[in-house]
DNA sequence: CGTCTTTGACCTGCGC
DNA sequence: GCGCAGGTCAAAGACG
């Protein structure tokens, strides 16, 4: 079984937020099974060429969100409480309703078992990619937790793994958790550089 | 038989 | 308004 995944945590800070903090932001990952739920982000430019929530990406930009020169994660919260001046209500509310916390793992299968238990509710082929990205809703009734999964075009060895939503219960599979895969993961942490605002 | 994946259709938001 | 792309639904089929 092929279980060698490597990392790419997030490296960028929040626009507006204090939440960012690069030592608890990375200690906080191998010893929290909830670890998933912990990071923040989106996709941006930094995600070469994943695009996701595009009015995201875009004004992450226009507030010089910072981007990664690696191509791993970069995205925050923040971008989901922005909103555009031409937003209705309504649009606000499901703007920042569920954040997203985006990884990238080197991997060779698309699926992480996060111990949690998903179910596949569509595939949909992504614009200038080869690969599709796949659509996952968590099982449990009442958790409406969603990821999505992508690899990437220009380098298909890493998986973007997009989750939405916080888990309301326990993990299904205890001893194949998070914390599972990170004791046999290849924490890969580039370069940790808050910027300033 | 229950659970899960596949896949085409449909819906929605956005840019032009 | 139209077309495109992302996201979701739901029927059908596969599988254990």
């Amino acid at each position: 079984m092929e279980n060698k995944y490597q990392m790419f945590f997030p490296i960028s800070s929040p626009a507006s937020s204090a939440a960012y903090d690069p030592l608890t932001t990375n200690i906080m990952a191998p010893t929290s099974p909830h670890v998933f739920n912990n990071f923040h982000g989106n996709s941006s430019n930094g995600l070469m060429d994943l695009k996701t929530d595009q009015k995201f990406v875009k004004k992450a930009a226009e507030v010089k969100e910072p981007v990664d020169q690696n191509g791993s994660f970069v995205g925050s919260e923040a971008d989901y409480h922005l909103k555009s001046s031409a937003a209705t209500d309504k649009k606000k509310e499901k703007m920042i309703r569920k954040p997203r916390y985006a990884f990238q793992t080197r991997s060779e299968v698309d699926i992480l078992e996060d111990g949690y238990r998903w179910r596949k509710y569509g595939q949909k082929a992504v614009k200038n990619s080869k690969f599709p990205r796949s659509y996952y809703r968590c099982t449990h009734q009442g958790c409406n937790v969603k990821k999505q999964v992508q690899r990437l075009s220009k380098d298909q060895s890493i998986v973007v793994t997009t989750y939405e939503g916080i888990h309301t219960h326990p993990i299904h599979n205890p001893t194949d958790n998070f914390e599972h895969i990170l004791s046999q993961m290849h924490v890969y942490t580039p370069l940790f550089k808050p910027i300033h605002l």
